[in-house]
Order: structure tokens, then C-alpha cells, then sequence
DNA sequence: CATGAATGAGATTTCATTCAT
DNA sequence: GATGAATGAAATCTCATTCAT
């Protein structure tokens, strides 16, 4: 593995941990097997290295998503392999869930190429596009629609996370709240 | 004003500009109007003015939306009074709400007093509770219903502030959209 | 003696000694007997202690030489006091002249306030003005004869510092170096 | 060009613009468009380069005052070359003079092979010492002479680059002054 | 000869917290 | 209680130098 997949990879495991401040960048090297200097050789800044972490978690996320639901072909079918493949990843990978969300919610937004941004959720609203064309999704912008999906995913998944369910309720509540979320678009 | 407003005030104004790592406490007490060390003689440490902050704001929202609340009768008015004033404060104090959004995901979260947050909460889960009973909400768990139109507001809140739109087109989009989460709960 | 000239101090030894960029602020802070931080209290980056240490000792001897030139009344006499009152101070206090001298070919020179250096200038410019004015000094710009004396002092100190003399030969050189100048531009 | 010479040459500009700290060996490197190793090839040590490119410079000097006191006979002409075309090479050579300066104030000065700096000033002591013997010079010790007649130099170069003057100008104020000069040492 | 990734010691600077007054 | 100078650990980042290719 090259070093900068070494960092990554250690980042991820301490900032997931203790958080991004709580994480020193000597720390991630020592954990990384690499040099102090290599880390700021491949990352400018640490600031850098936490967009970059982002990136890295919201495209595994985004082939997770895009796996699951290359096997749905109608329309709702994909959207709903979107919403449900999304909460199970969440489910599976809290913590960097977790990080995605400190990361939106935190002044690094504003770093973020907001190109790379809107080539990851292109799949998404494409998907919308087609039902809103097809006459099968209400009228509305794309953006919203999309916002609250969006939303409905967190939500869920704060609800799923705060109490204590077998893995069965969990997915009767998600299929079940997936029903009332495609009732109210479509 | 007694020296611990003066601090929390100065907190609050420099928190939400800068954030609570890039705000440091001597900057606090420089703002205040206090000694360096006058801070911790009302806080103990920095972590707890962040969390007596985070309290402060919630109250202010809080009362809010009690206020808009309170005018309204009817059931749905009531939920739709709790809903739409979250929004509108939101939309005009977005700062706090960030800070609010960035406490939630955040490590400070486990250092909040849970009895304090669920007596905060307390006023939303009853209104809900009473659509339930009287069978004008579906029968699903409270705390579902409650994660759903909170997730609502944070999705709303963050379409309407990435979107160039007047006040007008932002009131349409607010009462419609909450027309449909209404359909999708009731 | 206040932190603050503890510092000064420890400083002006140090950078002397390995220049600016080989001197630490941890060893300046050790040197001077206080903590790292407490440097940074005094003076807020690296750059401003040096900048402020060379304002320093400017003025101390600017204050030298206006003591010695207030006690002679002739406009020959007042100049040369000037003069001979530099190189004293000069070959009295060798590592602070030196570090005035690193300082004018320094990049520093750029981060000095113009307006500062003019006013300390300022005497010596008048001094010499008041000679061409009576016709004592010949009809000069008098930049030229100011950067004439200065250089004067710049290169009598290089070689008085250069050669094992007895303090009666350096008064005896000095003495009669003057009167070479003197007789130059008069 | 020769990788050694676009080295010698990135260094000097950086060096001037920057200071020797404040350029980093691999911003040369970069400046010269060799690789970052390939520097320490041509240079053992970064301390290397600078006493390297210091008699570098030191020697272009040299000759160039050479070329021009070959070509008068006159033992006043000769020194008057000396001086003239010292000063004409600093204002032609900027950069490299300041650099020169730089070195002389800081603490590379203990570095220099002392041999080698006063076989560099021989040619200029020797002709003084000419001068003296032959009873057109003062009898005052060479070295002396020697740092008043290299002050001059110094002095009036910072006066001409100090004011905005037109060749012709300065050509004027530096053969007036040396002629100040002349009749003060003889 | 040339390269440039890797190194790791070390530099500057920050900041929550303490404590003598 | 109030002060604010002092602390010093810790964090980020730099950079001269090396060495395997």
C-alpha cells in the first residue's frame, strides 16, 4: 500500500475515534508507520488531509450505494436500493457516518470543491430527474427532493442508533418509513 | 449584567463566529470585559461554558417556538406552529442553528445532560403523543415521529439556504412542504 | 528587571551570537529564565521581538548621543559629538551596534516603520542642514553628507574593532579621523 | 548553463529577496529547475553554498575592479578606478552587493577562510601602502585607510540607491565625493 | 550524475488553566 | 471574588539532508 493510502487509512481510524481536533498529526504518522514530515508531504496542511478523508469515505459510500442499486431496475426500486443501502451502510459503518456528518455540520464545508460535491450526488439527482419526467414523482425542484431524502436518511438513522432494536425492527421500521417517505413524493 | 451573562454573551457572539475550537478562552474574557481567569471561576473548564452555551441557545429557541405555539388551537396548527417556527428562527439566526447542528454531531453531545435534553424535548413529544392518542397521527413509535420532522427541518433548512429565493418563495415552499409531511404522518 | 527586558536581553545576546534564524525563541525564553509562552505575551511572533529589540537599542543610543551633543554648543562641536559619541557607544556596546548592522541588511529593514526611522534621523538631518545654512558645510545634499558620517562611524568602528589598541589610541584615531572628515565636507 | 551555475544563480536571488533562513534549499532547487538532491551534489551543505556563492560573487567583483585600475597608470587614477569602479559595479549589481553586505554582518563572516579574504584585499592594501610610501598618502596605518576608503564605498551607495537620480547625476556626486575623498587621505 | 520521496529533529506559536496578589 | 501574568505541554508545520532508484 503507497503512503498516502497509509494515512488515510490511519486518519480515518484516530479523527473516527477522537475526533478531528482531537487528533494530533503526529499521531496519524506514528499510526501510519511514516515519517512526521511524510504526512505534510502529501497533505499541505491538516486541514487537507481531513477534506481529503471526506472525499475518500463519501466515495465509499457512494460505491456501496451505486452496487445495490445497479441491481433494482424500476424507478422506485432504484430509488429506494439509494435510501435503504445508504441506512444500511450508516448502520455498518457508524463511525465514519459519523465523520461525514461532523464534516457538514463544521467551518470545512466551505473547503470542500463544491465540483467533486455535485459529481457525487449527480447519480442521485439523476435518478429523481427520471421519476419527476416520468410523471411518477411530484413536481418539485430536484434539489429538494433530494434535501429531503437526504434528511430522512439522518433522521432514521439518529432514531435507529437511540434505541435499542433487533436487526429485524430495523428493518421493518426502514422499509416501513421508506413506504410513507415515497408516498409523500410521488 | 452580572459577569457570567457578560461571559456567556461574549461566548455565544464569538462561538458562532468563529466556532468553538477557533475561539480561545482568553478571547472570551477579552470580549466579556473580564480577567483571563474570571472565566473559570464561573466555568471549570471550557467544555462546560460550551455546554451552559449550547443550553442558553436552545432555551432561546425554545421559547421561540413556545411563543408561536401558544397562539395556535388546533392539533395540526399546533405541530405545524412547532415546525414552521423552527424554520423561520433557523432562517434568521442561522449562526446559532449551526452551532446547535454542530454540538449535535460533535463529542460534546456526550456531555450533555440527558434529563435537561428530554425535558426540552418534552413539549414536541406530548404534542405528538396527543395526535397519536386522538388518532390523527399514525401509530408509530413517538421518538420515530419526532426524528422525522426534526430531520425535515434540518433537510428544509439546509435546501432553503443553499437556494437564491425570496422570503415569499421560501414561506411557499415551507407550508407546502410541511402539507405533504403531514400527509405522510396523519 | 521585568520579564519583558529579561527577554530583550536574552535576546539581543543570542541573535548576536547565531543571528536571527539561528537562534530559537525556546532558547531566547531559556537564556532570558522564563517560560516558552511568556515571550509570546511580550511580543506577539519572533519578528516583532526583533523588530522591537533593534527600536531599542536605536533609541538607547540615539539617547546617548543626544546627552553628549546637548552639552556643546558650537555647531562643529555638536557634530562631532554626534560623531564621537556614536563611535564610543559603538565600541562600548559592540554586540548591540553589531545587531543594528545586521538588521540594515536584513530583509527586517522592509518591516521597519519608515516613519520611526525618520523621526530618530531626524536630529542628525537638522544638525547638518543648520551647517549648510550658515555656510560652515559645504553646499551638499545633505542625505549625502548624513550618509557620508554615518559610513564614517560604520568603518572607524570596523577597523578600531579589527586591531589590539589601547583606549588612548582609539580616542587618538577617532580625534583625528574627525578632523579629516571635518575639513572634507567643510 | 551549467546546473551549478543555475544553482549559484537561484540562490542569489533568493537570498536577497528572503534572507539565508528565509530560503529554503529546496525553493532553490526549484528556482534553478534541478531536483532537490541534485543541489547537495554541487554543495555539500547549504552553509557551503552561501560561503561559495559569497567568493563567487566577492571574485566577479574583483575583476571587474581589476579590469578597470589596469587601465590607468597614476597611482591616484589607480585608486580612484578602485573606488569608481567598485561603486559602479553595486549599482549595476545590486542584488549580488546586498548579498555581499548580508554576509559581512552576520555570523557566515567567521566561516570565511580568512587567507583567502585577505589575499582578496591585497592588490587594494598594496596600492595604499604605495601610496603612503611614496609621500602622496597620509601617514596613517593602511588598514585604516583601507576601511575609511571601503565605508565610502559603502555610504555612498546606500545614499545613491536611496535617491532617485539619474546616471548622470550620480556620476557627478560620485566623482565629486571621491575627490572629497582623495584630498582627505592625501 | 540526477532525482525526489522520505526523514525526523526542531522551530514557532497557541491556549486552557493556575495562582500569587 | 477578581485579576492577569505566567506557565509549559502540545500542536502544526518546515527544512536540510540522505539514499535508493
Amino acid at each position: 500500500m503507497d503512503k498516502r493510502d497509509l494515512i488515510i487509512n490511519a486518519a480515518l481510524k484516530l479523527f473516527v475515534a477522537h475526533g478531528f481536533h482531537g487528533t494530533a498529526t503526529s499521531k496519524i504518522a506514528q499510526e501510519a508507520g511514516v515519517a512526521n514530515g511524510t504526512l505534510f508531504q502529501y497533505f499541505k496542511t491538516k486541514d487537507e488531509l481531513v477534506v481529503s478523508l471526506y472525499l475518500h469515505i463519501k466515495e465509499e459510500l457512494a460505491d456501496y450505494v451505486a452496487q445495490y442499486t445497479a441491481k433494482q431496475t424500476g424507478l422506485k426500486e432504484r430509488i429506494k436500493a439509494q435510501v435503504l443501502s445508504s441506512l444500511y451502510w450508516a448502520l455498518e459503518n457508524g463511525t465514519k457516518f459519523q465523520f461525514i456528518q461532523q464534516i457538514h455540520t463544521s467551518p470545512y464545508i466551505g473547503q470542500l470543491d463544491q465540483e467533486v460535491i455535485q459529481q457525487q450526488n449527480a447519480p442521485h439527482l439523476a435518478l429523481i430527474q427520471q421519476g419527476i419526467d416520468q410523471g411518477i414523482i411530484k413536481q418539485l425542484p430536484v434539489a429538494l427532493l433530494y434535501a429531503l431524502l437526504t434528511s430522512h436518511i439522518f433522521g432514521l438513522y439518529q432514531y435507529l442508533t437511540s434505541q435499542p432494536l433487533t436487526q429485524t425492527q430495523q428493518h421493518t421500521i426502514i422499509e416501513t418509513t421508506f413506504e410513507l417517505l415515497w408516498d409523500m413524493i410521488s
